[in-house]
DNA sequence: GGCGGGACCATTTTT
DNA sequence: TGGTCCCGCC
């Protein structure tokens, strides 16, 4: 159902038709919050049919970006030239492609995702010498840190005490040369993007006044989200109260707090804008039942955006709220699984299971399917697991990145589980050495020694290193693999296949509807890496998720489980202190508004072994007497 | 055989 | 914060 303006309250309306100035619009669960943003958003393309200004929609994931564009193609028809919606990493990647030549940028570098490859970057750099490196992983840790809150090298100092100056020089000597080798190397990490970014737009006010006319509306999603770094590169796009800064945020799901978000930004906002606030108190989602015990629980939060409301319930449908109680974990296992049972198979879609860590949702697995329950645990981001496509994707990976050890590591891995005979990673190296020649040519050469892989090889050799047309290359790819699936069986070869398959196929459709059908190389790469690779899950499937990945979702069924201290909130938490506690509170919050019809909660007395009480917030929300 | 003490385990994850 | 087990020592 497409929502239209007719159909909002009037404080969503009021939002919708904001037209100047920086507003901030406090949404609580179940606000229609996304609702607000696209049509205000389609709003102001209809109401400037003359004008060229565009319109940039900030989110933190790649599937909050693609349901928006979704939903605003739904309501103003297929003209999204004039709005940007995308992430804050990808708009970084693409302001540096266009302009980070100013910082000695290529437009074609490339995105290292994995934390393995910047760690073997540190490893190289400390064995080299240029730089002092012990342990790689406290420098990369260290490095983050900088990253996510935004802290430049020369900034480093005023961290650091009086007495400590050989420390900090030597932080930043890893920092510099850390940012020195990726741009060297041509790739570069998603903090670093932030950095870079915040680099070039406070460095060259031209392009900064470039970007801010171009840009003169940008709204954001979830800003509660927002890191030091990403809020500072905000900071740089609209400079000031004079800004049309458009900010939805709810402070009580606050979650990420870990990786750079805090409760401190929506002060700062406050502070840096002046924002006019408008509060969105009204939840679509949840029953009364369940609207009032959240109420109760994020009460227990002291110092939340000042004269927030209550959430309001707007849900006439009678839900039920179940606490259960059990002796250990097995037991409230199954007790979860006889209270899912009676639904019919193909309603346990409707079902969501909730814990705070994957240890729990993983036992709860394992018995499920034991009891011949269909259940997943699902996670955000998937990479392709099947061997078949991830030779194809290294392959082209490597073609894009030439002389990325861990890349074509990856490839002759993915070939030897391909294979018969190993290709090793060594061989390939020393063959490219050895002939003058690069490794991707020296490997489809190994590869072509084996009766199985030697049409890909020769695919390969033409396609991407002979001619650069890696859109054959697919196409030629996924014939020959479809042939090496097939058994003569029922059963697939590569059991994998079809699923990733069916992703690749997707999300290629899909960039190619956003950046046109010769799309290079380095830029498919990039989404086709940053694109989440959902795994189709059948009707009768139960879907288990940790609080984190659940932040957003809706279903009719909700199970939250492991409420007792220690597990919700976590063992860390409690040593950690206050601030941990109202971030544990945060979470069960959440986990609680996902239903929009029952919620089960349930603990048990004993986990693992170990006697534990019930949580407290089961306490806060007043379902235990006395 | 009885004891004291230490080890065990311990979260979330996008881009 | 917990219960339990195992080791070493007397």
């Amino acid at each position: 159902m497409t929502i239209t303006i007719d159909m909002l309250n009037a404080n969503q309306r009021l939002a919708v038709e904001w037209s100047q100035g920086p507003l901030l619009v406090l949404a609580g669960p179940g606000s229609g919050k996304t609702a607000v943003l696209t049509l205000r958003i389609a709003n102001l393309i209809t109401n400037s049919p003359d004008e060229s200004f565009r319109i940039l929609g900030l989110t933190f994931t790649v599937k909050a970006a693609n349901e928006m564009q979704n939903r605003i193609r739904e309501l103003t028809g297929d003209e999204p030239r004039r709005i940007k919606l995308c992430t804050f990493h990808s708009f970084c990647t693409d302001l540096l492609r266009q302009h980070g030549s100013q910082l000695g940028l290529k437009p074609d570098f490339s995105v290292i995702t994995d934390d393995k490859d910047r760690l073997a970057i540190l490893g190289e750099m400390g064995a080299s010498g240029e730089v002092e490196i012990d342990d790689p992983e406290d420098s990369l840790k260290k490095i983050d840190t900088m990253f996510t809150h935004g802290i430049t090298a020369d900034e480093l100092p005023g961290y650091f005490d009086s007495g400590q100056e050989d420390t900090c020089r030597a932080l930043q000597d890893v920092f510099r040369g850390y940012l020195a080798r990726l741009v060297k190397d041509n790739q570069l990490d998603f903090g670093s993007m932030l950095h870079f970014t915040r680099e070039l737009l406070a460095s060259k006010p031209r392009i900064a006044r470039q970007v801010r006319m171009v840009y003169r509306y940008v709204c954001v999603d979830e800003f509660q989200d927002t890191n030091l770094a990403q809020y500072k590169v905000l900071r740089l796009v609209s400079p000031d109260s004079s800004s049309n800064l458009f900010v939805v945020a709810d402070d009580d799901q606050i979650i990420f707090q870990w990786n750079g978000a805090d409760p401190k930004r929506l002060e700062e906002l406050k502070q840096d804008y002046t924002p006019q606030i408008i509060q969105l108190p009204e939840n679509y989602r949840c029953p009364a039942e369940v609207v009032k015990i959240a109420n109760q629980l994020i009460a227990h939060n002291p110092g939340r955006a000042s004269a927030k409301l209550d959430g309001v319930s707007q849900n006439k449908v009678d839900g039920t709220v179940k606490l259960q109680e059990f002796a250990n974990f097995e037991d409230e296992v199954a007790g979860l699984i006889s209270e899912i049972e009676p639904i019919p198979r193909n309603h346990r879609e409707t079902c969501l299971v909730i814990a705070r860590s994957n240890k729990l949702l993983t036992h709860v697995q394992t018995a499920m399917h034991e009891k011949g329950l269909s259940a997943e645990i699902v996670s955000r981001h998937q990479d392709f697991v099947s061997p078949l496509v991830q030779l194809m994707y290294f392959a082209m990976k490597v073609a894009n990145a030439p002389d990325s050890r861990s890349l074509l590591n990856k490839l002759c891995s993915a070939a030897t589980l391909v294979n018969d005979i190993i290709v090793s990673a060594e061989d390939v190296s020393a063959k490219a050495k050895v002939e003058d020649q690069t490794p991707l040519r020296a490997f489809f050469a190994l590869a072509a020694t084996s009766e199985t892989l030697q049409p890909f090889a020769d695919k390969g050799k033409e396609l991407l290193c002979d001619s650069l047309e890696y859109a054959s290359f697919v196409d030629a790819c996924f014939q020959l693999f479809d042939q090496l699936n097939v058994t003569g069986g029922e059963n697939e070869a590569y059991p994998d296949y079809s699923d990733d398959k069916q992703n690749w196929q997707r999300i290629a459709q899909e960039i190619r509807q956003s950046h046109g059908e010769g799309v290079s190389l380095h830029i498919f790469l990039q989404e086709m890496d940053l694109s989440p690779k959902a795994k189709p899950l059948s009707k009768d499937c139960v879907r288990l998720q940790t609080v984190h990945t659940a932040k957003g979702v809706e279903f009719d069924n909700v199970f939250v489980i492991g409420l007792a201290e220690e597990q919700f909130p976590t063992y860390f938490a409690i040593k950690k202190g206050e601030l941990a506690i109202r971030e544990e509170r945060r979470n069960c919050f959440v986990a609680i508004t996902r239903s929009s019809q029952n919620l089960y909660l349930s603990y048990a007395r004993s986990y693992f072994g170990w006697d534990k009480r019930p949580s407290r917030f089961l306490d806060e929300m007043g379902l235990l007497d006395a």
